[in-house]
Order: C-alpha cells, then structure tokens, then sequence
DNA sequence: GAGTGGTCTAGACCACTCC
DNA sequence: GAGTGGTCTAGACCACTCA
C-alpha cells in the first residue's frame, strides 16, 4: 500500500503520503467541513505508520488551513461557516481606517447565467461558451456601500444558484458554496490595480465618476489547484484600506 | 536556567524557550544574516535538551523566514542579501502584467535629514521633533518608471547614509540596510489604496495628473516588533500589477 | 476517568554536502 | 568518511475537554 520510505526514485517521505492519504479523505467528502477526522492514533495504526509521522502530516495541513486542531476534542476539517469570525472572512483584507472591526453587509443585487467569454473560460479552465453564473454584489460596512463585485463560476457546478439564495444565506460566501454545493475554497490569487470609476460603479458606491478605486481581481482554487471562482471587486478606498502583511 | 515545562503558572513550552534563546543570539549579532548557526546537536547539547526539541524551535523560525535550512550543510540566518532573487526582494509584491520576472532597478532621486512630524512618530515609535532621514526614489522595471516612493526613518540608527551611498550600492535596500547599518527588517505590514496622481508623480511615472495610482504604505519591523522604516510607494498600474496570494 | 492533542526524549537510519 | 539536516519510531507524560 504505502511506498517504501527510500524505495523509489521519486522519493516521497511517507508522511507526506499520509498527507495525501488525508487529503482524499477531504476531497471525497469523507470528512466534511466542520466535522473531526480521526484521531491521530487511529489514523496511525489504519495507514500502519507511527503517530509522530500522522502528526507531521497534520501539522503540515494545519499550517494550510485545511485542518484545525482543536487540543483535546481533536482534529476538525477547516470551514468557513465556523464561528470564528477570522476563519468565516479569511480572504476579505478590507479594514476600516479606524482599524476597528467592522461588520460587513452582503448585498446580492443580481444573478444571471450566461455563457463564457474569453477570458473567463480561460481562467476558469472551462470550454468558451460553456455555462456560467455571474452574480453580482455589493459591500456595505457600517450601511455605506464600498465593494461592488462581479463573481463567475463555473455553471455546471452551480446550477442551482439563484439571488433569492443568495438573499437568504446567512453568512459568508464561501460559506454557503460550502455548505450548499460542497465546493471548498482553499485558496485564492488576487491582483491589484488602480482604476478609474465608471458611471455605474461611482453611484453605487457614492463616489464621483472617474475618481480612483481600487480594482482586485480574484481567483479562488478549490482542491487540487483546481479554479473554481472569478471575481472582480472595485474597492472605495476613502474610508478603508487593503491590509496586508508581509513575512 | 531553563524553566520547567510544567513548573509555572504562565506555561510556556521547552522549544518556545529555545526558540527565544535562539532569537537573542540573532539580535545580539551572535550570529550575523548569511552566517550559519550551530548545529542541532551543538544546540541541544548546549542547551540541554534534546535534539527534537531544538528542532521544532528551528521549524518555527525557517517557517517565519528568520532561518534558512540547508540540508547537508547547517542552519543559516536569513538575509537581504542572499542569491536567491526570492529572498532578495520579499516584500516586493508588483508583477509585469504578463507575469515574466522582470529585474527591478533603484534610482535613488534625493536623500535628506528632518524632523520628525506627527505621523512620522507615530507610526516609527519616536519623539515628535525627532531626526530622520528621508529617501526619494524611484523603482524601474525595464527601463520604465512604475513606482516612486519616499521612505522615511529613524535618523538615529542611519546617520551615515547619503545618497552616493544608496546610488553605489548593488542589491536590494533592505540587503543595505542589513549589511551597513546591521538593522534587519523581518516583518512588514502594507495599506493600500487607488489615489489620484498628483502633477509631480505622474511626470515621474510617466502618466497623466489624475489618473490612478496603488498607494502602497508600509511600515517595516524588526526583532521585538520595533518599528524602523515607515514607506509610501505610488504605483502605476498600467503595466503592472500587485499579486497577493491568500491562503 | 477516558480520550484527545501537545510536549519531550532517545535512538536509528537516510539524504545531502564537502573534503 | 565525517558532519549536517530530514525522516521515522516507540514510549512517557502533560494539558485540555467532556461525560
């Protein structure tokens, strides 16, 4: 079953195989989100490894937050519908100039299939013309609206989708594409830009057409580096800021 | 000398005490950026304790990009000044448009002392009044203007630096920082947010007065959290754009 | 008190680098 | 071949959670 530590070419430590063992568990929907996997000692004597090397593995998904652990209750599959407000907008760097933390309002303005273009076949990875849904959405933090954003997915996959959803859902995104379509976000690329508003975008968000807004273009990766969602914000950048750390 | 692990009130595992006693040897210059560090076992023995835990010390710290493990060869600090382009320009996050790594060049523009105003102490922990120094410069990638900034800091601790200093220079200014003024910067946090050109911006940059610009601000820290560079970088975004990657 | 993750140890062996 | 980091094991004990 499990390869011979130094017995291949291809060396592969065997707790990165564990790692990978864990990983389909994920990825079939073995574990789900919010629930425990096994135990560390039940793991390591089902995979006939040493709990040490279980736990590298762990520790290893832990650092990609794809697993939480929890010390003694156990090891929780990462979610994004989870009470900790961190791990529920774990992708949104939006912060107020205050720096206090604020609560942010989704409103979800339309929602609409259509077909692929170019580019978002592209990054999508899908045919040109195949089936997607465009959703698009608005930010408010403390009632003033300051994101306006363009999501596509893939429409395979979300099908069901509609705004009266959307309306409904309480919580983050993420959360409901978790919950409702099983699809996890794991990951996610972002490109900043500087841009001048449009008509439209300047009086959703209250601002003069023309004036600077901050363009963050997103692409979000579920298992396996496998995009599974296109998103374009334009961020009002006069009361709050992109934050970012560096290490 | 060592605490017991379970003795106190204020609990604090054996590794995190090694990995405390390790951080003093980095800021006291025991072991300068570039050098190698002892080896696990001279730690262990030296400390004490076993090699395992010297090691999990060491895993946390190359995690946190303060040491570099070199398989066959030791443990070494992480420094500005290293091959390894990656490590060299960490903290730069601006990308060609069409993602080829393209070399970066410094042009430094002027070099001034000051007093320290409002902002400039608060953000650098230092007395309103206080010297810094001041730096204009302007980044190119192929030969085109994309960024200007201004960088202040604290003038105590970088008396001597002028500008035929930063012109002289070869590598990146943090690698100068290091090697001249043995200050290591190893942490940093970044707001952003679009702002409209200025006149004597966009004639830098190549752009026209208006038109949008990244405003990259960044406070730059190093051992203990001490703040010691505060920077403001206007970026053209035309050509080029900045990449953040989420996890 | 049973079960979980968290820490620490001691020892064996492998992979890599350099002489 | 000597020395370094990298992997793996087995076992002991601690801290935390929950019933």
């Amino acid at each position: 079953m499990l390869q011979e530590a130094h017995a291949s070419p291809t060396f592969s430590p065997l707790y990165r195989q564990i790692k990978s063992l864990i990983l389909q568990g994920l990825e079939s929907g073995e574990w789900r989100p919010g629930e425990s996997i096994p135990s560390e000692t039940e793991l390591a004597s089902r995979f006939g490894v040493s709990q040490g090397t279980v736990r590298k593995a762990i520790d290893e998904m832990a650092a990609e937050n794809l697993l939480v652990r929890r010390q003694g209750k156990g090891t929780y599959v990462a979610s994004h519908n989870d009470d900790d407000p961190r791990l529920m907008f774990r992708f949104l760097r939006l912060v107020s100039e205050g720096g206090k933390l604020e609560a942010s309002q989704s409103v979800p303005l339309e929602c609409w299939r259509a077909k692929a273009g170019q580019e978002a076949a592209r990054t999508l990875g899908i045919k040109l013309g195949a089936p997607i849904t465009i959703i698009r959405r608005l930010l408010k933090f403390s009632a003033k609206p300051v994101v306006i954003e363009e999501i596509y997915l893939p429409g395979e996959t979300f099908a069901g989708l509609t705004l009266e959803v959307l309306q409904e859902y309480q919580g983050s995104f993420y959360g409901l594409i978790e919950s409702r379509f099983g699809v996890r976000m794991i990951r996610a690329e972002e490109r900043l830009r500087a841009v001048a508003a449009d008509r439209g975008s300047a009086t959703l968000l209250g601002v003069a057409a023309g004036s600077p807004l901050l363009s963050v273009e997103r692409v979000s990766f579920t298992y396996g580096d496998k995009p599974v969602e296109w998103r374009r914000g334009l961020y009002s950048t006069a009361d709050h800021y992109y934050l970012n750390e560096l290490f």
